[in-house]
DNA sequence: GTATAGTTTGTGGTCAGACCACAGCTCGTC
DNA sequence: GACGAGCTGTGGTCTGACCACAAACTATAC
């Protein structure tokens, strides 16, 4: 009597789950047809297919029509999608408050560039990617939304250099869940130049604070550039 | 031709974060029947369910059979749940290594403690659940299960206390993905009642040093305390 | 023997319809 | 007025059907 009344479709994510567990499935590997999978667990294909979506949504498998190889659910475990999905929504239904996302960010990325330069001061991370990145950002032809673009892939490079993939998917969640107002607070600046001009310079400074392994500097860079740019757009007074 | 062949629950996904992001739907109302959705939007009911069953697990929305008030598909914005389910597949997938898992809660939950003991600085946050929950765990009677149930209510009513809904329900999350090596690792272990009393003992040392405002000292207790167990119950050896 | 074109097969994507269980509501009876 | 039976609207589930697509297979032409 461990399960009394259990949804079907939870059957199903059980079933996948437990697979999962058990080690009966790992990234790259296919599952069973949806017809096959709803015969053996006795459920209707409905049922599998909602929790098939469940599991695309988290980011854990791809689907694709067709035959062969590439077709049916593959396994994938690509955490970024399912984490920008949640924060995603949750912000839009208020369940997140935009202020405590910002908050978390600073925590994260503090810790993620203390990380990296203290990482610097023994060996040298590969920041090559954040580099350039940068450099990519004073091409001085940018529209607002590509220089957030490359804003943001900067931040991510940072994470993806800290190896935490948990950190960076998380982080990367955060982001995306925030970018809408990001882009909507651009518009309202008073000059957008001479913003742009001040985060390049401050990217700069993260980025030498880590490369000379000052670990608090780098924390406080980051944080203070994040927080200036969502209070100089005043997305915390919401 | 901003969207080329969207999925049919995507469109009903879509449709929904757009009435969220517009204020027409807000955390308490109703959604529409699902044969009402299905029709708004010109697709199958199915459809419109493999998405009602995604905003479901994410914690979005509550749904309930029957007639009246309560029944239907109700906005919730109950972040926890999804970031459970999140972060608990993705471990199993192998798509989160247990370590990083771990590492993340140590900034988190450093976070945190840091942050409340600053807090105690210049005012009192309500920490009497959490210190209740510490009283409860020297009942000597207590199983494994039991002590590592309450032991989780404590980190997680320390995050609470920080009043940051964003880092609560990413570190319940953690937690909740690596509660299953938790409670293995307790098995290995070569004197529960010796661990169970160290432990206790870092509990209260860490809200001792947060009630006397020792921002650091809470910090390292917090985390000396989580990779204390980890380590002893080696898995981050996995 | 090889290359191409047509066919078959297996897969997910979608829809329509049916039925059930359930919870509240309505209305008639006492 | 109180109670109960039946009605109604809702999600939960299953079945069957059809489509689109991609690979594998097969037959044909050269």
């Amino acid at each position: 009597m461990t399960a009394i009344s259990l949804r079907a479709w939870q059957v199903v994510l059980d079933a996948v789950e437990l697979d999962l567990l058990e080690g009966r499935l790992s990234p790259g590997d296919h599952l069973p047809p949806e017809r096959t999978l709803a015969a053996d667990l006795g459920v209707g294909r409905s049922s599998v297919r909602e929790a098939l979506r469940v599991l695309e949504v988290l980011g854990l498998i791809r689907t694709a029509v067709g035959s062969g190889p590439s077709a049916g659910a593959i396994i994938v475990a690509r955490p970024g999608g399912g984490m920008s999905s949640l924060m995603r929504l949750q912000v839009a239904a208020q369940g997140f408050p935009v202020a405590d996302v910002v908050k978390t960010r600073l925590v994260l990325e503090g810790s993620i560039v203390a990380g990296l330069a203290e990482a610097c001061r023994t060996s040298s991370p590969d920041l090559t990617s954040s580099a350039q990145i940068l450099t990519a950002m004073e091409e001085h032809s940018l529209t607002e939304a590509e220089f957030l673009a490359l804003d943001a892939q900067f931040h991510l490079s940072l994470a993806e250099a800290s190896g935490n993939l948990v950190i960076t998917a998380t982080m990367a969640g955060l982001r995306s869940a925030i970018e809408g107002y990001a882009r909507a607070g651009a518009l309202g600046l008073a000059s957008w130049p001479k913003t742009s001009a001040r985060l390049m310079l401050e990217h700069r400074s993260i980025l030498r604070a880590i490369l000379t392994g000052q670990a608090d500097a780098a924390r406080l860079a980051v944080q203070s550039h994040i927080s200036g740019y969502y209070a100089e757009t005043q997305l915390t007074a919401h």
